[in-house]
DNA sequence: CTGAAAGCGCTTACAG
DNA sequence: CTGAAAGCGCTTACAG
């Protein structure tokens, strides 16, 4: 290969002189600087080894991108898929690449031939350690993911979105357990009270079906607790026993999963309202109830949680948060922190989107609740 | 930052036995090892920087992804999607991250600070300059785009996925003309001859609308530019005028922008068949068919391109593409290139997917063709 | 405006 | 099994 000193060599230069015509152009006179390129062009000299660069400059124009599960998990998820979206719109704007980082499904590290066989103690996720990056963006990762220690030990800037939370560490995220909450209190003021939960993985150990308290209680998974106390604070506030309340999980992120979980938790209980944690989920539930062939809003509710572009098509009501823009900001945080800036904790707006897929709940199942003395009175109105 | 060197001079043993630590546990005694780790532990040494080792032992560990347009249209295109899910599964398998590298949507580099004045006849795309990887791929950019060049001038390994294809470089595609004619005999085998084209990009210079002859036989898009050719060949092979099939370009590879050509197609033309070379375009297409109150395949049949998950449900005739399965091609090629391998060209099998968009062309569109005759003879028959 | 020197942090033969 | 030396390719003060 050719490098630098070649073309210094055959310039005539020094290498300082031809680092200086590719990155200084006023530190050296037009004519030599055109000369030096010209040389290096005939020379087939490709520019600056990036790598030698960054090693001397510090700076790689590269950002680490740190996912859950499979890196294909990336291009699956329809809610990752906007968010980065968005981290793309603004890495482009800013003119970095984005790596993205191949993690695993659950919290042990691959295999790697050179590091078999360091201490355990040690945290080490060796595509974080590998990677030649200026910065980390981290995406919900389970509490407790060596990823995560791994990438702040590297002393780079990192910024993680939706969770986990990590004091002192740049955050961009949504107040999820409040958004939840009103989700529930949507289908509680529709005087639903036998309710159902979709939840997509509380840990990343692939079990799937009915969770139990315990493992509710100890998921790893932020978001997802943060979604289920949300909706538990609304039914304790509305005096129904959150215990009371099956919850299933899909095990996953898939369409295929929310759908196995959405049939389990319809066909073992009969339910006038499903909650779930994320639109795939509510879709899936949605898709079961038309197979089922229970009428939506009629006999079931359905509300989500991100407010897909499919959601909108699918008259879903479910809880809106920005992905596109949650990417944007989060982007917009690591090009900062990477440049020096200090930046803090973004909790970006939600909203509740009341669609078709929710109504009140059928009067039978109101009944049931509301004893004799209250169906009189359905008729006296 | 502590560097190797520290943890050498805490641990009282040399640089070359820290890295040994790292690098080559069977160098040196257990003993040492763990030692050499505890002290980097203590002192807060998060291991080797990886930007110095692969100065030094010249593997990264990344592969560097080049997509046309720009970083998000990564997120945005879904046949893109699964590609970009098949490299991810393998990249993931390989244990490699994988650099997005920001691209722009037409031919010029984005200003960057640094090499602004550099003279433009250098070719250097700027991302793929500055990106510290072990090798590209490259995926569907038009004729001349000087990314390719600056990719080929790296030095690296190089793999093209779709195009350009140039001589020598290894390649990962299908047969698009040939795929593209068969899509095409498909419509006519059915009595269509009032056929229309929607394409989503000739030249990515922005424009849309009806191109021109002339502008579709200069299509800097390789694969475009195969895929009417395809269609171009079955329409000459049945007798059929090419020059006076209309033809849209979208401008771009979203719903939206296929939409706004399927409109401009089928409102000035009175077709019975929509050719189209992706299955965005075809949806699109349906959609349209749909809102214009036209039936499918009664009064319009529509071909269309890939095979994507959701043209099964919506019961699109396509050309089905193995796309995850050419991401994990494409991602083998460039891992074995990147090991030194010699590695040629693959041409993926295509397979034509008859549904139910395609019908019979309409009796009274039969009839204008046929004449008197055979009217006669419909009605004995 | 130009160059000699030092050094970015590491790995790799090589000698012991 | 261990270390001293050289060097990966470049950039950065610094001196002229």
């Amino acid at each position: 290969m050719v490098t630098m000193k070649d073309v210094a060599v055959a310039a005539g230069v020094s290498a300082s002189s031809v680092s200086n015509a590719y990155h200084r152009p006023n530190k050296l006179s037009a004519d030599q600087r055109s000369r030096i390129l010209n040389v290096a062009q005939t020379l087939g000299y490709s520019g600056p080894h990036p790598g030698a660069s960054s090693l001397r400059s510090g700076s790689v124009g590269s950002l680490g991108l740190l996912i859950t599960d499979s890196l294909s998990y990336a291009f699956e998820d329809p809610a990752t898929v906007l968010l980065l979206r968005g981290i793309a719109q603004v890495s482009q704007m800013a003119n970095v690449s984005l790596a993205l980082l191949p993690s695993g499904s659950n919290a042990s590290p691959p295999q790697t031939k050179n590091r078999r066989d360091l201490p355990v103690d040690e945290d080490v996720w060796p595509a974080v350690q590998r990677s030649v990056v200026d910065g980390f963006l981290i995406y919900s990762l389970p509490d407790g993911h060596p990823a995560v220690s791994s990438a702040l030990n590297r002393g780079l800037p990192c910024v993680i979105i939706d969770s986990p939370k990590i004091e002192g560490v740049p955050f961009v995220g949504i107040d999820d357990r409040s958004a939840a909450s009103r989700a529930a209190e949507h289908l509680l003021e529709l005087g639903h009270h036998r309710i159902g939960i979709l939840v997509d993985r509380l840990r990343p150990d692939g079990s799937r079906g009915f969770a139990s308290q315990s493992r509710v209680r100890h998921a790893q998974d932020e978001v997802a607790r943060e979604r289920l106390a949300g909706y538990r604070a609304a039914f304790q506030q509305a005096g129904l026993d959150p215990s009371a309340v099956p919850i299933v999980e899909a095990g996953g992120f898939l369409f295929t999963e929310g759908q196995r979980a959405a049939e389990d938790l319809l066909r073992r209980h009969n339910l006038t309202a499903v909650l779930a944690t994320t639109d795939v989920l509510a879709l899936s539930a949605l898709k079961v109830l038309r197979v089922m062939g229970k009428s939506v809003p009629e006999e079931v509710s359905v509300v989500g949680f991100d407010d897909l572009p499919e959601s909108a098509a699918a008259g879903l009501t479910t809880v809106r948060q920005p992905l596109i823009d949650k990417g944007r900001r989060a982007a917009e945080a690591i090009i900062r922190s990477v440049a020096g800036e200090t930046v803090g904790m973004t909790i970006l707006p939600t909203k509740m989107e009341v669609r078709s897929s929710t109504g009140p709940a059928p009067i039978n199942a109101a009944l049931e609740l509301a004893g004799p003395r209250h169906i009189a009175g359905l008729h006296e109105s």
